[in-house]
DNA sequence: GTATCTGCAAAACATTTGCAATTCT
DNA sequence: AGAATTGCAAATGTTTTGCAGATAC
């Protein structure tokens, strides 16, 4: 990690509260550069030879912290499979079921319209996912 | 269970290619009456003093055999909690954090304006969750 | 009587927790 | 040195699998 970066990350995470231990630092700008979606298993594999002595425990115990201050957002698009997301602006995310990748989408729920039912519900968050083919994969 | 919801619930197993065992129409027949999106426990639970013999392996071979099926779809709105719903017709689901419960909507996403991104992309299918507070829970 | 279905027990995974060792300041 | 962090090992919780017995046609 050049020194920006690592300046850098420090900075945001103490902006949120989080001290910037060295795991911790590598964890979240792997989320931030990669912007992959990567459930546990995939950020423990992509780190691990950078840093040997790193355990799965640690980065479950760091996204954990990271959730709960604000600075990732979790994302569930097929059951049981919990991804991790650095961008926490709302947004969609799209699934390919023949590549696995996951796109995010802008959208504005402005203009979508709910049945009467829930009129006078409180939103205070949602999640929109969808599944199918990505346009690269439509030309495979 | 009487004797027309037992041929009626048949019939619909049938349709989609499942034998109607007593097992599994009793588990169907709660999805349907119920409509309250329960998680494996809440369907074990609620059946095991009608059904003493009841597993909960049978619970989760059932259920996956309905979803293979396109019997049942899986909502997953909170992480790691994942329930089944046997309404398998597009809608959304909100969820009360206060009370809990889950709310079925009716949403049309044509009206939804995605970002140009993912214009190309095949959409086949999709989720949409919202959590919040519920009319009956802002009373309270 | 042969196929299928059920349900126990064990296995396989994913995630959390307790705690001792390590690191940072 | 003192406080926080890390990481091993064990515990927990959920879902799947292997298989023997029960059930259905």
């Amino acid at each position: 990690m050049d020194q920006f970066n690592e300046t850098h990350t420090a900075k945001i995470l103490k902006e949120h509260g989080v001290k910037p231990s060295y795991q911790r630092m590598k964890i979240y700008n792997y989320l931030m550069t990669k912007k992959n979606h990567p459930v546990v298993d995939t950020i423990y594999n992509a780190l691990v030879s950078e840093i040997p002595t790193l355990s799965k425990t640690t980065v479950y115990n760091t996204l954990n912290i990271f959730k709960e201050k604000n600075l990732i957002q979790t994302v569930t698009i097929e059951d049981n499979e919990l991804r991790y997301d650095a961008n926490i602006t709302k947004h969609g995310h799209f699934k390919c079921v023949k590549c696995n990748s996951v796109t995010d989408f802008k959208i504005n729920i402005d203009n979508l319209t709910e049945s009467d039912n829930i009129k006078n519900f409180d939103i205070q968050t949602y999640n929109i996912n969808y599944t199918g083919v990505c346009d690269r994969c439509q030309k495979n």
